[in-house]
Parts: C-alpha cells; sequence; structure tokens
DNA sequence: TTGACATATTCCTATATAGGAATGTATTGT
DNA sequence: ACAATACATTCCTATATAGGAATATGTCAA
C-alpha cells in the first residue's frame, strides 16, 4: 500500500511544507493566488495545485472576485492538529523533568568532586540510539 | 519531485494515522514492539518500521531491555507542531464569530417576520466554494 | 469577437512509500 | 551449542505524489 492521500485530512496535507507556508501566507487576509506565486515564488501550477489540496480538506475557503480567486485560510480546520498535539502537553511537561534531572546527573559524573555523587542513587538505565 | 520523506520532519511522520495511534499509545508508559502489535492489531514489521519513522525524527525513545526493545513517546518533539498549529489560534477565534453572524444573518433571512432585517446591514459577500 | 489576463488541469517522470512474506540478527534459557 | 523469542531488515508491488512544461478554461476590456 502507497502513502495515504494528501487529500485524506488535514494532517496528510499540513505535511508538505509548501502548503504550511501557503496556510500562513493566507492567515490573515484573502488573496489571489497570483500574490501566492510572488510571495512565495513558486510555479504557479505548483500553487494551483497545492490549493487544491487545501481547499479538499478544508483548510482554505474560496471566493471567486471577477478573473481572479481570493483563497484564504480556514484556520477552524487546523484546530483538530492543534487539539491532538495538545494531548501530548501533560508528557512534555513530565519530560522537562526528566531532562533536567539528566543533566543535574551527568554534571555530578563528569565533575564528581565538584557534585560527589549521592548513595543510594537508582542504577541509570543504559539509553542507546 | 516525489512527496517529502516522511522521515524528513515530525509532520511527515505524523501524518500517516497509524504513527499516531503508536505515539498515543506510547504516550504513558514504555511499552515493548510485541505489546503495540497486539493493541494496534497490526504486522510486526510494520510496526517495526513505523517505530523506525518514528525514531528517526525523535519521535519515540528507544531502550534496550534483554531482548524487548522498549519504546516511548518522545513529547517534547511534537511540541513544534503544537506550536504551529497555535499559531492561528487567533483566527478560529475570528471565524467562529463571522460564523455565528453569518448564521444569525441567515436566520433572519428565513424567517424575516421573527427578525426583522436592519436598515443599514453591509452587502453579503458571495462566497461559493 | 478577439486578445490579454488569472487560474486550473493534463502529461510526464523520478521518487517514496505501506504492507505482507521471507529472512536476518540479537539475546535468553537449557 | 542450540532452539526459542523479540525485533529489524530486505524484497516486492501498487499507488501517489511534486514540480515543470504545455495546454485548457474562464473572465474582462476594447
Amino acid at each position: 500500500m502507497a502513502r495515504a492521500s494528501t487529500t485524506s485530512d488535514a494532517f496528510n496535507a499540513v505535511a508538505e511544507p509548501r502548503r504550511r507556508d501557503i496556510l500562513t501566507y493566507l492567515a490573515g487576509s484573502e488573496r489571489p493566488v497570483g500574490d501566492i506565486v510572488e510571495a512565495l515564488g513558486l510555479g504557479q501550477p505548483s500553487v494551483s495545485k497545492h490549493l487544491r489540496v487545501l481547499h479538499d480538506v478544508g483548510l482554505v475557503r474560496m471566493r471567486c472576485h471577477g478573473r481572479q480567486k481570493l483563497y484564504r485560510t480556514n484556520a477552524e480546520a487546523i484546530r483538530p492538529l492543534h487539539e491532538w498535539a495538545g494531548t501530548f502537553e501533560r508528557y512534555w511537561q513530565h519530560q522537562l523533568n526528566r531532562v533536567k534531572e539528566l543533566a543535574e546527573a551527568t554534571v555530578r559524573k563528569t565533575s564528581p568532586d565538584l557534585h560527589p555523587q549521592e548513595p543510594s542513587q537508582s542504577p541509570k538505565p543504559k539509553t542507546q540510539e
């Protein structure tokens, strides 16, 4: 099986850096395609194709204005992403503490004279990557 | 050019639903690969490959314990994602207001007797998708 | 109507998957 | 040393891009 389609959900659509750039650019106000092309320095067909993906998953809204089409970021569609990531917030707080502990332990090992090791230290896990 | 590698950054790694499942599963505590296989009902090679991707971008940490390897989510690596998405928070609040206004306007149009239209209403933009 | 302008849509190609099957590699227990 | 266990890696294939070039579609202006 190949990778999931870029239009399958917001996660896949946003995986492409240029599409994130476009979303950022279109966040504040609606803009015609030509502005995006010029601002991001991409080819016009590329931008159109990215916009198609973004529109398919509801990450941008479109409005016709004469011969140009005005796009704007639909921030609401980014929310699920924010919320999914936010699920891990309580864990990265925990891990900050762990990192801090580890750093202190490292200092103790590096300069043992200045930071004498405590007696009943739990055996350090042999972490390897 | 093809799509960016899944190991190019956290955004690409997280685009795959199974990998998000794995991250969620490994958020609270470290687990051996076999547990993930059983919990998520995937093939063992698939899980190993997903773990490789996640490890390459730093989304999981690994520790050897006898013949098994214990994986755990590195929540810290999810933070950039959360922060990028959070950039749009102020906009989706705006848009909630716009949606609310639109809904009220629709009610006025649908039941004009109950909700008489105000005189100097700004011309509604002809939004079309 | 015709031409200029703004976007969208093929057509093309190199590249990268995700999953299943089969196989490789450590590590443990006897 | 050997079998069993726990993972990782390779091989294979169908599928899906992203970007550039060329072309199609739609809209305004004279």
